[in-house]
DNA sequence: TTGTAGGCGTTATCAA
DNA sequence: TTGATAACGCCTACAA
């Protein structure tokens, strides 16, 4: 039991070809030389066994695995599967292959990590914030260089890439300022989210150079439903905002739904509503969410740069930070028809998707 | 360049500790005998040093590596990136590590394979149909296990878990004659898939014991945008039917977004729809779509189950087929109100827009 | 309880 | 061009 068939090695090849194993080796090493003949019947006895090489006696020679760990976490957000993906198309090309690893909080890091340094990983990239100093604190001890989404958490081994958040929340406070705005509530997401605290600094701070201090804050977690109940919690006293920043799309979506379908108000035209990712359901008919693209092709880019960079030298690389902008995507949920308050709430029949 | 700092090896802990390299070994050993003397000074030099074993060499002396490759594709749809999730978190609980290999159509696996070989995985299991039997010959000469989902294709090392696509189709076919359709509809998926095939197959079997054997069929991929489009094709010369099955929720949400917001057509109304998978979007307010669970955790516990038992022995494993029920949930896209036809087009609350 | 020795599958080095 | 040999880090005998 547990006594797996062996994979054909260099030496059953070999011994099948007539030949000597360093022979076979030198078959499959570039560059180096062989006479046909001999490369002939290598690749024959290879091709009847199944040989392929094996990476494993490499790793040991030359203490590099190119086993590269991805966390990850949360995949409902279609933001984390997306990045997900990306890292999965783009490690490979650069000669990485990725390890999965899922956590369910930035915290459990801590589990997964004996097993990362057991499989010898060249490096972690994180989709999800590193929140806990303790992880932070082995992932430089194991001296594992890591690379980490939205993370504000740094040190001679952690690196991070995130979106430029608190931009985005000035950007929203004056969009919804100049949309008409007068009452401004905000939907959070995890407390411990680094990105939606930076998000609602940001809104804060733009509403506070308007002149308004007062901004109107729901806690949800990252999810459709939580959305949906913050924002039924808004409206619980009958009054509540006309201008609403979500913390991200699925809770704008979900506020959306509980505002339309729950509370009857009509959006844009009651209350304006944003998000932050652009996920794909952001720009579905039924929604046309205005929110900010949170470039993940160019985040998995900017990580993959700091990873080969991490890798390319045995010294601490760390303490980088790299901010990518977010760009804003105005859709319907933000733009008022002039007579709105006219009109069927549907005003925006065309637009496939 | 390339020379990275080296994991601390056993070696490195027994110098340090003053100890013989097996000492150290036997330390990290359960059931091995070491005195508390040695243990402890072989703990404090590990720690010193952030040591892990590794578990590289054991790979080379037991022929197993503990590694599963997971070969994905596609995360836009949610319901892979939820079976990706399941199988991150159920794998690790048996003691393997997920390898995460993502190719863009069944076929291309061809290109990954080599590469997982040389990492020696222990299995593949796949989210992704495997479409190529040039595939599935490379894998049965490497003789690595591999369980698919939703393929058809099997043969000594192949195995496969789907949901029961072809009766779901009978049971829609069902549900549509109920609620009143006389029109059939369907958007179908890539058409190398087999589970899309399946489930129109089942449709029409359905439909024909009902004595209808007119089923309008629109091809789209498995995309919002793609059953976007295919709604419309559908109704490209004005009539159209009154009832459609979708292959999966993407299409349908896109379909439904069509009829409501392009076509004018009230859903369920005026046209029943439905669809595959449970994703999350289907039970959003906005949509309320009937669909089937198609149960990711129940089929990841199954490919898991394979998993373990095509590990434990040397034998050829494959061939095995398991097939999950896939459960109806009926929501407000294929009930109609009895007075539907007299009332507002927005008969589910606030209309979405 | 300890340490020494051999071997896993590669690649690099060296001698033939 | 070839083949023998050492080395990587660990585990499992085996001997002390």
């Amino acid at each position: 039991m547990g006594e797996r068939r062996r994979y054909a090695s260099s030496t059953d090849v070999a011994r099948l070809a007539g030949v000597s194993q360093s022979a076979v080796s030198r078959t499959y090493t570039e560059g180096r030389s062989v006479s046909p003949q001999t490369r002939a019947k290598v690749l024959a006895a290879a091709g009847q066994l199944g040989y392929r090489p094996s990476l494993i006696p490499r790793i040991m020679l030359t203490h590099r695995s190119y086993l590269v760990a991805i966390v990850v976490g949360g995949m409902y957000n279609p933001f984390y599967a997306a990045v997900l993906e990306q890292f999965a198309v783009k490690l490979p090309e650069i000669g990485f292959q990725p390890l999965l690893v899922h956590v369910d909080s930035g915290d459990s890091l801590d589990d997964a990590l004996p097993r990362l340094a057991s499989y010898r990983v060249d490096a972690v990239v994180s989709a999800l914030a590193i929140r806990s100093a303790r992880s932070a604190g082995q992932l430089a001890q194991l001296a594992i260089p890591v690379i980490a989404f939205n993370t504000s958490f740094r040190n001679a081994w952690v690196s991070s890439v995130s979106a430029d958040n608190e931009r985005a929340g000035r950007v929203i406070a004056d969009l919804f300022f100049n949309r008409g705005g007068s009452r401004f509530g905000f939907i959070a997401g995890a407390r411990s989210s680094t990105a939606s605290e930076a998000r609602l600094k940001g809104y804060r701070a733009g509403l506070r150079s308007l002149g308004i201090l007062d901004v109107e804050v729901a806690r949800a977690d990252f999810r459709y439903e939580d959305g949906a109940a913050a924002a039924a919690e808004l409206y619980r006293d009958g009054v509540g905002p006309d201008a609403i920043f979500c913390a991200n799309d699925l809770i704008a979506l979900g506020a959306m739904d509980t505002l339309r379908h729950r509370l009857g108000r009509r959006v844009p035209d009651d209350v304006l509503v944003a998000g932050f990712d652009d996920i794909p359901a952001a720009s579905w008919v039924a929604y046309e969410l205005t929110t900010f693209v949170q470039d993940s092709i160019g985040m998995v880019a900017e990580a993959v740069a700091l990873l080969l960079a991490a890798t390319a030298s045995a010294l601490p690389f760390g303490g980088r930070r790299v901010v990518l902008p977010s760009r804003l995507v105005e859709r319907d949920s933000t733009t008022r028809s002039p007579a709105a308050h006219l009109e069927a709430p549907t005003r925006d029949a065309g637009q496939p998707a």
